[in-house]
DNA sequence: CCATCGTATTCCCATAATGGCATGCGTCAA
DNA sequence: TTGACGCATGCCATTATGGGAATACGATGG
C-alpha cells in the first residue's frame, strides 16, 4: 500500500499557495498578463523555476495561459481562491474575539460613567 | 549550502493549513477545548497523528495548550489566520470580476431599453 | 529549411513530510 | 512506590518538493 507523504502542491489551492513565490506570482498577475520571462525577472527567479511554479498554478486553476506569438502570457484566475477565503473567513469571529471583549468592556465603562454623571 | 526543498509545514500558517486534517482540527476547535484523544477519535485519526498535527499547529501559533490533570487541552488561537485571510482578500475583486462585468452588462441593457421605451 | 527566441521539461540532489508502530514520559490514584 | 492513563516522540519507508543546469520543443522570421 502506498505510504502517503505530504499532499501534492497541485492537489488544491491551499497547497499551491503555501509556496511564497507562487503567492508573489499571483500578486503580480493582478496587474494583468505577463510573459514568463518578464515575470521571472521581475520576481528574481530563474525562467525554469517560474515555469514550474506557473505549471502548478495552472494545474489548480489559479492562472490561465494564452499564446501570443512566441510568448505565453499568464493571467490570473482568482476563482480558485474563493474557497480558501471562505474557509479562513469561518474563523473571523475568533480573531475578533478578544477585540470584541475589549470593546464591550469599553461600552460598559461608558455606560457606567454616564450613570455616574 | 542547504538545498531548499519544500518549505516546512511549520514555517507559517499558509503551510500549516495546507494539510486537510489540520484544517479539520482547527474547525473542531471552534467548538472549544479538546483533549487529544477525543479530537483524534472524532476525526478518525490515530492519537500519534493527532499529536503531530497539533504540534505543527502549535509551532505556527494557531492553537494553545493547557494541562488539565493528565490531559492536555487544545484550543484555537485564530489570530494567525488573519494574515491568510488578508492576503486572499486582496484578490476578492478579481473573483467578483466576471460577475461585475455581467452585472454592468445587464445595467447597460436596462438603460438601453429605457431609452428605447 | 534553418536559426533564433521564449518556454517547458528533464535530471540530479538534499530536505522533509505523513502514517504506522513502538516507546518514552508525566500525572494521578491506590 | 507502583500502575495505569493520556500524550508526545522516535524511527521507518515512501513520496515529492524546489533549485540549478542542461536540454527539448514550438512558433516566427529569413
Amino acid at each position: 500500500m502506498a505510504v502517503m507523504a505530504r499532499a501534492a502542491t497541485t492537489s488544491d489551492a491551499f497547497n499551491a499557495i503555501a509556496e511564497p513565490q507562487r503567492r508573489d506570482i499571483l500578486g503580480l498577475l493582478r496587474a494583468g498578463e505577463w510573459p514568463v520571462t518578464d515575470l521571472a525577472q521581475e520576481l528574481g527567479m530563474s525562467q525554469p523555476q517560474a515555469s514550474k511554479h506557473l505549471r502548478v498554478l495552472r494545474e489548480v486553476g489559479l492562472v490561465r495561459v494564452r499564446g501570443v506569438g512566441k510568448q505565453r502570457r499568464y493571467s490570473l484566475d482568482a476563482d480558485g481562491l474563493r474557497p480558501v477565503h471562505e474557509w479562513v473567513g469561518g474563523f473571523e469571529q475568533f480573531w475578533n474575539e478578544s477585540f470584541d471583549r475589549l470593546n464591550s468592556y469599553v461600552q460598559d465603562l461608558k455606560q457606567t460613567r454616564q450613570q455616574e454623571e
